[in-house]
DNA sequence: GTGGTCTAGACCACG
DNA sequence: GTGGTCTAGACCACC
């Protein structure tokens, strides 16, 4: 599992995590029932602090995109929907930047479909 | 000019005013020219310390999205592209977790369309 | 006399119009005993306060690069060394600043060597 | 590390700091990777309040300069070209000055050869 | 009038 | 420990 990390970014590394494990479901390089790396192990090839991946685990969890059963470890939640009004909240904002910045309605789609490619 | 703000929220006060005035451009409610309030009118309105104001007025600018004229104030900048990786990356970063909750292309591709109702 | 300012940049109007003028010296457009716009009209050109070139003309004048006569106006100044520690101060600044962003000693020879084509 | 500054200067403290940083760097006196001082030392030995020094990182972070770690503190950024066009024009504006102040072309050829003593 | 700078001191998030 | 944010209130430069 591919996840690159700069702790000189100013968005904290547990963030970083989460963020880098989404879009690994989201590209589906993760599927429902795979198994994410134990804390510890992740920790150490990050070369980082266990209690910080300890946060994106619980995180990840909170969102509903992993279970954690104390006995097999981390993996990723079934598919359910987890449509939510934050995230769409969110979507609407980057969106509307992106036509502040210039950017067409055409060229915003297209970023959409580039995901599936 | 209406902006809202959650002094409670754990986004800085001057990153949520920096986007509402983002999400403004991108509405077209704030278009090219246009005048924004001033740094202690704003902070005022807003309930919050005019240096505050200042700063997100200042991101602003280094962003491109404003220029500030000594004799006028802040007025939003004439259109160019500011278009940016950086940008870009934040956008696929959140349409893949788009994906990852189960949104469809056409979910994502109807948000974009939806903006420009 | 080709002048161009910009009213939104952070560098104020009287000391772009200063730079503007030394650097019409430095490529000899300008040379010694020409005369200079009058405060008002170069004010109008620029469609800025008269006040605000007032005050650009006495700053050249108390750096020797123009003499002021209140029969004829402004002019500039026969040829004198106009060396000056504060300015040596600033040149080496600015070239260790090059230095910082990566040029080479050779990159910034020859942005010297420019000037005089 | 030596760093000195002049509060009845009308260029901002901010401003001097960032300089004096600079320079540093462009002697070889800060290498990729040093750290600099914590926010709040550099504060207390230059008997400025934190924030300005605060403000001082920040826009050399944003140029590129140096990177912040939150686990570490501020260390001076791996070498790439930082080459920019609004330095350039800074830099040719200088220059120009020099050549209007007397200087020839071999004078200026010095200056910069000397940075490397 | 405008934005820009600075202070003194407080509190918070991150790791 | 580190940097980041915010306040309240002051003073300054520019036009």
């Amino acid at each position: 599992m591919i996840i690159s990390i700069d702790t000189a970014s100013d968005t904290p590394i547990y963030q970083q995590v989460r963020d880098e494990i989404i879009k690994l479901i989201g590209t589906k390089e993760l599927k429902s029932g795979d198994e994410l790396p134990t804390v510890r192990g992740l920790a150490e090839d990050l070369g980082i602090n266990p209690m910080t991946i300890q946060k994106t685990y619980n995180i990840l969890k909170n969102e509903g995109f992993v279970e954690i059963d104390r006995r097999i470890g981390v993996k990723v939640a079934g598919l359910k929907n987890l449509k939510d009004d934050n995230f769409e909240e969110n979507l609407k904002k980057i969106l509307l930047e992106g036509k502040a910045r210039g950017y067409s309605q055409e060229e915003l789609i297209s970023e959409v479909k580039n995901l599936d490619i």
